[in-house]
DNA sequence: CGGAATCCTAGAAGATACTG
DNA sequence: CAGTATCTTCTAGGATTCCG
């Protein structure tokens, strides 16, 4: 399972949602619209499949989704959070260890 | 970074490693063997650039390599247990999921 | 023993264009 | 608006073999 949190965008999505339901276009943007519609749909169909968040589709016109966690995808949010803070506080000694590894001419 | 975390193995050789120092092989028999030794080593190696591990090899014959967290890697345990615990915890539930997802006719 | 070298596969991710 | 379709690229991961 632990494969799918691996993905790369099901975390964030999670944490985005974790704010309350939105509709496609509206995680997209808040992705920054960094992610292919394709693979976002992609995502959010294997999300869908694991549990982690429900989709309601509206027939109108103009069409409408919502994506809202369910309570698996909710008991998420703070392991993963947990990890985005790790990965935050942490994020400068990576860059120096990176930078380290790629330098050999310590001196 | 998250994708760091995310790929297949290294959450799992944190949590291994947190156990204390282990060599190449001990290690890949903890995991059962379950990895190819260059995946391993593949592993291995971006961990340490990402300073998440010490690797000290000893001129010796047999040689002789041991891997160590350093204490960016111990930090990580906190977190990913987390994650472990919730992977646990929800695996029923994860699997039904599935099942439901791949079976339309609820009677 | 601890790797390195080689070859291979699956699938995630991305770009672009199109449709109900 | 919310996708789908198609094509392409990239690389993690795996199996096997060989070497110091």
């Amino acid at each position: 399972m632990l494969d799918r949190i691996g993905d790369k965008w099901t975390t964030l999505i999670v944490l985005i949602l974790a704010d309350g339901t939105l509709r496609f276009s509206e995680l997209r943007s808040h992705m920054g619209n960094r992610i292919a519609p394709k693979v976002l749909t992609q995502t959010l169909r294997r999300m869908e499949i694991d549990g982690l968040i429900t989709r309601q589709v509206f027939a109108e016109v103009p069409p409408r989704a919502e994506y809202t966690l369910t309570d698996l995808g909710l008991s998420l949010i703070e392991p993963l959070a947990a990890i985005g803070d790790w990965a935050e506080v942490n994020a400068a000694a990576l860059l120096a260890a990176r930078a380290r590894a790629g330098d050999s001419s310590a001196t």
